[in-house]
DNA sequence: CGTATGACGTGCA
DNA sequence: GTGCACGCCATAC
């Protein structure tokens, strides 16, 4: 997958604990900042281990949404924000 | 290729 | 601060 989606992950793959980056942010590094929404759509299509897609929250601060619960990205957000 | 969908972003009431 | 409408993009069918 050498495509857009191949770079979201790439860039989500990399931020580190603790980190978040917004949809915009990870879509203007994977090189469309406009692409925010493809972003949203790739990470929920495409769960894969080791893709923190929970440090991945919308612009305007909203932890936006989650593959297994927005609460439980809350709560590793703020496990991971907390130490 | 055209239509439909979606973890978004921004603007306005 | 909240809710709604429009715009933008990638992917699936």
């Amino acid at each position: 997958m050498k495509t857009f989606s191949r770079k979201v992950l790439d860039v989500v793959k990399k931020i580190p604990r603790g980190e978040v980056l917004s949809y915009k942010e990870v879509a203007r590094l994977a090189g469309n900042e406009k692409a925010s929404r493809a972003v949203g759509n790739i990470l929920n299509k495409n769960y894969d281990p080791g893709i923190p897609c929970h440090r991945v929250i919308r612009s305007d601060g909203s932890v936006g949404g989650y593959n297994r619960g927005k609460k439980e990205k809350e709560r590793l957000l703020k496990i991971e924000n907390r130490t």
